[in-house]
DNA sequence: GATGAATGAGTGTTCATTCAT
DNA sequence: AATGAATGAACACTCATTCAT
């Protein structure tokens, strides 16, 4: 973020060490990848992944970061174009399926316990996002709990959905995308019911 | 040397283990906690964990399958007594919720990516069973994998809830209950958009 | 040695250790074989071998010294029927390669450098032997050290030569018998040149 | 913390990491040598041993080749010098005796069994080489089987008598040499008793 | 005699991190 | 910026040995 990529080729192992540690933790963690082989897969000797980012920790934070932003990015351009609040919605769900497709990597990231709390602050902070743009989409612009915590269950519908697709055992694209749609405003309907411990509720 | 080496005690001396293991794997994961820490919260040697295990990581997968066992054994026991199917279901998420608030170890290990493969199939399994179980009550003995799909998404729903649940972050236990209740039909009717690619679908 | 063998099935265990110790042990040395494995193929609990043997190590010097007896045995027996002193010696190598092809256990002690000092006593004590056996063919009964010398360097020779021959790789066993039959007198008839150090000697 | 890490000192550290190798490998054998005292003998932390080596198994084996580099070096040296066949022949069974008092390390080396195949084959090799060595000086380029069997054999006599003398039990050096040279012609004599295993042999 | 639970010292190996160059 | 030698704490796992039963 802070970090400024000027035009020298300095950086451009900075940029090796980010890609290849991209790589390699999402195909194994963050524990089982020696910064080792992150720097031989950089081609680079591995005492410069310390020189930039000091810490393993650190480099994997600045992945995750990287990647989650990537991800927010995706998301807000994409329904940026749409009109409708129903379109923005699907172009929403649209995008990340897409985004998932190509780069397997971030949703492995997200999906992932992160391995340090500033990790985790990382991706809640990635989903907390993704919510406030659905919600945004239907006008809701300072939520309340309920309808906060609401949608993030519907997100973990739609993602147990993607998981779903992306192993590729006959479910189809479009299937978890409408289906998703149509569970949206049946739970947005019922959200009061997650409200506070006090309201009354009953069958 | 202090130790009473008690014939009687051989048993008990493996659940010192497997109950220490499941503290500490639970508080921590795996990979960060070491066999010496989980025998010395035992009161044990740590050749002994080797001595009954083999391998941390095969500790591991004993944690893991009793921690899945006991839990697909909750859900059967909790939902035999009710009668109908809806309060069947209930009984079930209310079985879970319970088992989760008093023994959380289980409901972290389910969540975590397992270490193994072998770990993964557990938890896969234990799912898998809730699955067959929930649509069990419903008369649907081998279901189509749209309806199952569908299932195991609305548990993804239900299990996001729940994580907020736990966090007592004001959510109430019955509107976790009642909303995924109430979601659960909604889904089942929708499910069909989940089956094969080539089917019709449209919004 | 001492150990009487009464009637009872009770010395069962342990010869069936010891058969197991000398099967592994002459496989991979004495290192590699943990007692845990060689209780395991008598099918015997593990402790039982401290209980006869006391230590790992005293267990192989037994199992050392029994081949060590049976070779030198073989040796005697074999050549007590033989008349003259050649024919003796032949009978002695002949033996030799029998045992050899018979309990390759034996000979594969013989050439591994034993794992204590104490089992290096035991085969060199049986090769001592063995080289006064043979000069006793010869009417040699008290032999001076050049004598001792040259016979246990002509053993070197014919120890080779088995060696090639277990590996079966065309050597034929005749052969090693007739060469080192043959190389014998020689041998002896240049021991003097082994003799003390301030003799003289030339070309 | 006391060790200068100067980067001029670097193939000196793996120098000291081979030098104390060899020499506790030759007092203790493989098994009976922690890396950590390898270590400490080179006044290095053992982490440094992996870093070169990868494996303790790898630095024995390193330290074998360098041993039989050696000795095959010195037995060429030596006998390039010498004029006759008979010459050469002394000069090789010198330089062996000279390299033996010297280093015992590499003799030691050439008479345990390897720890890994991959040693033994090291030691295999040098063997291999100094037979063809010697029948070279004869004019023997590609000497048959039975030839290079015989050779063998007839080393297997010299060593013998080597390590008789190394033990310094009273035998003369040149009693060593002179024996050794004398049997040659013989064994060389009768080498086709060694060959294919149908030949007509008789004594 | 026989078992196997229990111990704990020992060891090979890994790897994040430091730092002189 | 870049290297890679060097360190040392950490850890999984082995195994001879003891001993209550």
């Amino acid at each position: 973020m802070k970090r400024s990529r000027t035009k020298s080729g300095a950086t451009d192992s900075r940029d090796k060490i980010v890609q290849a540690a991209t790589t390699l933790f999402t195909q194994t963690g963050f524990q089982d990848v020696p910064v080792e082989e992150i720097a031989r897969l950089a081609g680079v000797a591995h005492g410069l992944v310390f020189h930039y980012f000091g810490t393993k920790a650190r480099l994997y934070e600045d992945v995750s970061q990287s990647a989650a932003d990537r991800l927010d990015l995706v998301h807000i351009k994409a329904t940026q174009a749409a009109k409708t609040p129903n379109d923005k919605l699907r172009a929403f769900l649209e995008s990340h399926m897409d985004a998932v497709s190509q780069r397997r990597a971030d949703y492995v990231f997200h999906s992932r316990g992160g391995a340090t709390p500033a990790i985790q602050a990382i991706w809640e902070n990635s989903r907390s996002n993704a919510i406030h743009l659905v919600l945004g989409f239907f006008g809701v612009a300072q939520p309340s709990v309920p309808l906060v915590v609401a949608t993030r269950a519907w997100l973990g519908y739609y993602d147990e959905l993607v998981l779903e697709w992306i192993q590729d055992r006959g479910v189809p694209r479009d299937g978890v995308i409408v289906s998703s749609l149509r569970l949206f405003p049946v739970v947005m309907a019922q959200a009061h019911l997650l409200g506070a411990k006090d309201a009354p509720q009953n069958l």
